[in-house]
DNA sequence: CAGTTATATACGTCTGCGGTTAAATACACG
DNA sequence: CGTGTATTTAACCGCAGACGTATATAACTG
């Protein structure tokens, strides 16, 4: 689970939503960035590191594509993490109705004890 | 957008998956983990600071909680992307649709240059 | 094979982050 | 008010990572 600190770089972030459109070579990619192309290899060889970009040599060209399913990854990560934050809440109303049965069990006993019907 | 830099820390990321469960108190959250206090203090500044949790003061406690829309922004960052990602495959069949009605085309012209009926 | 283009690696530098310890601040309580 | 507890801030250090320049590798081209 890198893509965290993979992601955590905006040129990193700016890479993924370029190859997101479709996939480009290196150099295309270097060219839309300020910094040294060597920079920018570096940066791309750290996200297919952590499995979230692929490469394909095509000639001299090394075309760079998006893998989607790193992304869901990550998706699913804050999905689960937000389920739980929900899930807080359900346990909270559990707790009241609980609260409630008691309540009603020891009402009736009083009016049971004081001879109500 | 600076969560990703904030959930690219391990801590910090298993912070906030503590903070999912429930709220908690600095000093509770320090002692899950091994590093110092100070250390932890400092993690939480940060992921306060970038609005992923927020503090409510109780006497000398200062209680935790997890602000799940800036969850959400993420996740919306990523559904976005793969989206996009998604979005290039119906440009591919668009692209064939367009080809494949340029070939009807000249089929049938050629057939009707030929005589064919 | 020589030359050109495309890309990656090596290497040195510098900044920033995460860690620690020590000190400051905030609050409760007798 | 002084003391104890909870937490943050300050000061410092070591290391990882992002950058640039220079160099190596790989593939095409004549």
């Amino acid at each position: 689970m890198d893509q965290f600190v993979a992601l955590a770089d905006p040129t990193r972030r700016s890479i993924v939503e370029l190859l997101a459109e479709r996939e480009r070579s290196a150099g295309d990619i270097a060219a839309c960035f300020e910094i040294s192309q060597p920079a920018v290899s570096r940066h791309l060889r750290l996200l297919r590191e952590c499995g979230l970009v692929t490469v394909r040599p095509s000639a001299q060209l090394r075309m760079y594509s998006l893998e989607p399913e790193k992304l869901d990854e990550l998706a699913e990560w804050v999905a689960r993490t937000r389920a739980l934050w929900s899930k807080r809440f359900d346990a909270m109303d559990e707790e009241i109705q609980r609260r409630r049965r008691d309540l009603n069990t020891i009402d009736e006993a009083n009016r049971s004890k004081r001879g109500d019907r």
